[in-house]
Formats: C-alpha cells, sequence, structure tokens
DNA sequence: CCCTTTTCTTGAACTAGTCAAGAAAACGAT
DNA sequence: ATCGTTTTCTTGACTAGTTCAAGAAAAGGG
C-alpha cells in the first residue's frame, strides 16, 4: 500500500525523535505550502488550519524543526525569520532590496560546493551561505 | 605639507555630501578601531570618546554612512546589525556558530565574481553576500 | 490505562530599532 | 564675521519580533 500523503510528516517527526501534535503538523504543512514564510504568516495559515493555537507554540515548533534539521531558517538582513523545507540540497536565496521578497537559486557548482573559504582563520566550516542581493522582476518593471 | 590623519574621515565626510559633525567622527572611529562592532559597542565608543550622545544620533549617523557608502552593514541570522570600514572590496565573513565572532575572508575567485547565480529568476542582482558558518578556533578547543 | 516527559497556553517582559517634535549645530551666502 | 537655511542631534515615547517562566494539557512507552 502506497503511504499516504498524510502520514509523511508525521513519519518525518517521528524519525528525528520528536512528538507529533496538531501544532507540528501544522507547522510543516503551512510552511510546506508557502516557501520562505515568516514567522507571522506561518502563524496565520496555522489557525487557519487547525483553530487555537498560541503564537508561543509557534515560535517553539519552529525552532524544534529548525534544530531537528527538519526546516531551515534564513533571515536576511532588515528582514524577520523566515522558514523552508528544502534542506541540505545546498540551495542559495535571491532578495530583491525593494519589497524583499525571496527566490531560490540552485547552487551551481555541485556538491557542497562553495565550503571553500580562501582563508578561513582557523574557523572550522560547515557551511556557506549564499544571499544575491538585487531587483526582483516586479520591481524592476516599476 | 602630509594629510593629518584626523583629517582623512572629515574628507571621506564631505566627499559624500555629508557634513562634519562630531558624532559621525567618532562613529566612524569607532567603526575602523572595531570591525564588525554591534550598534550598541558603537554607541559606547563613541560616548567615551566625546562625552554624551544619544542613541538615535548613533542609530542615525549609521544609517547615513552606511547609505553614502562609507560603512557597510552585515547581519547575520541570529546577530544584531554590525558594521564595517572594508567597502567596496568584495569580500566576505565566518561567524561563529557559537560564540557569534565575525572574520573577514577575502574573496578567493577575483573581481566581482561570486555574482554568477545558475538561474536567477529574472532578479537584477547586484550583490552576492556570503556568509560561511562554522566554529571559532577559540570555541573549538573547548 | 497510567505515569513520565514533552509540549502547549497564558501572560509578562525584553531588546533592537523606529517615529516625531523641537533644539542645536553646520556651513553657504551675505 | 554673522545670518538664515538646512541638516543633524536630543528627548522621550513607542513598536515589532522574539523570548522567558509557570502551570495545564497532551503524547506515547510501560
Amino acid at each position: 500500500m502506497p503511504t499516504t500523503p498524510a502520514t509523511e510528516p508525521a513519519r518525518l517527526l517521528r524519525e528525528a525523535g520528536l512528538r507529533v501534535t496538531r501544532p507540528r503538523l501544522a507547522v510543516l504543512e503551512a510552511v510546506t505550502a508557502r516557501p520562505h514564510a515568516e514567522t507571522d504568516a506561518v502563524l496565520e495559515a496555522v489557525r487557519a488550519d487547525i483553530g487555537v493555537v498560541s503564537h508561543q507554540a509557534v515560535y517553539d515548533v519552529l525552532r524544534a524543526l529548525t534544530e531537528a534539521g527538519i526546516l531551515r531558517r534564513i533571515q536576511p538582513s532588515g528582514s524577520v525569520a523566515r522558514y523552508e523545507t528544502r534542506v541540505g540540497d545546498n540551495h542559495h536565496h535571491v532578495v530583491c532590496r525593494s519589497c524583499g521578497v525571496v527566490g531560490d537559486v540552485d547552487c551551481a557548482v555541485g556538491e557542497a560546493p562553495c565550503l571553500d573559504a580562501s582563508d578561513s582563520h582557523g574557523f572550522v566550516i560547515d557551511e556557506a551561505e549564499v544571499i544575491y542581493w538585487g531587483t526582483c522582476p516586479a520591481c524592476t518593471s516599476r
């Protein structure tokens, strides 16, 4: 029997050693449906989905899922925290300077490519995050 | 007669079309002396230097100098805003995950290298910001 | 089905940063 | 040098986003 879609997120949580709760499932669903959503948008979506939830619960869930590696948190300068489910595939982001919209950019170079710093001052580097700054098509045409 | 060091920052300001004021000179000096300093540290340094200054003045000055291209503002996720005077030389940063300390990394590839995104979704990109995440020597040895 | 542990609710608190109005300082013109 | 305009600084209130803390509720192993 094929896995029903609904059980998929639950499995993700269990495999990460996290308890399966309605807020967690709803957050996971909300972020999946809206990549780069800010905390507030996630909160609204979750409430639309399952009714009353405290904002604190959403903050806690977002943190727990991020620490578990299920979500990735990004926060370009001048923006609030945003979350996405694309995790571990080494992709980067484009951010519009004027409207703040965020897009995904696949890493051109390959595997875990951008990990080479010329002189890392003895730091043990585990991730290279790239943010491309510019103007999105919509803002350009204005 | 050689340029006295003290006039240098003043010239920078004038050339950018900004008025020369004590708070601005002090901020410029403070950031030069402490690359990657956070706003609060700049405020303290400026007060130690010239006495009473409002925090608002420091916020205003930091913004004005950043807009004029004299300072560069960086803000890694989970950190407050930080400022530096190295501007326009396309260097990047290493940030320690555990203590938050920031280091400079010269761009290995050359001129304005990291500016190529594989597929930029129609964005007009003007800058690529790279942040290397890892653990600094001090935190590693603990 | 119970018990322990984790998670969620409630509500307060905190930090970084912004807004707004008036006083003071810079500096080009007189 | 002094005046007047314009910019900048001071003062003080305020906001958004996030965190802290204590207890109630729910998850899930035994």
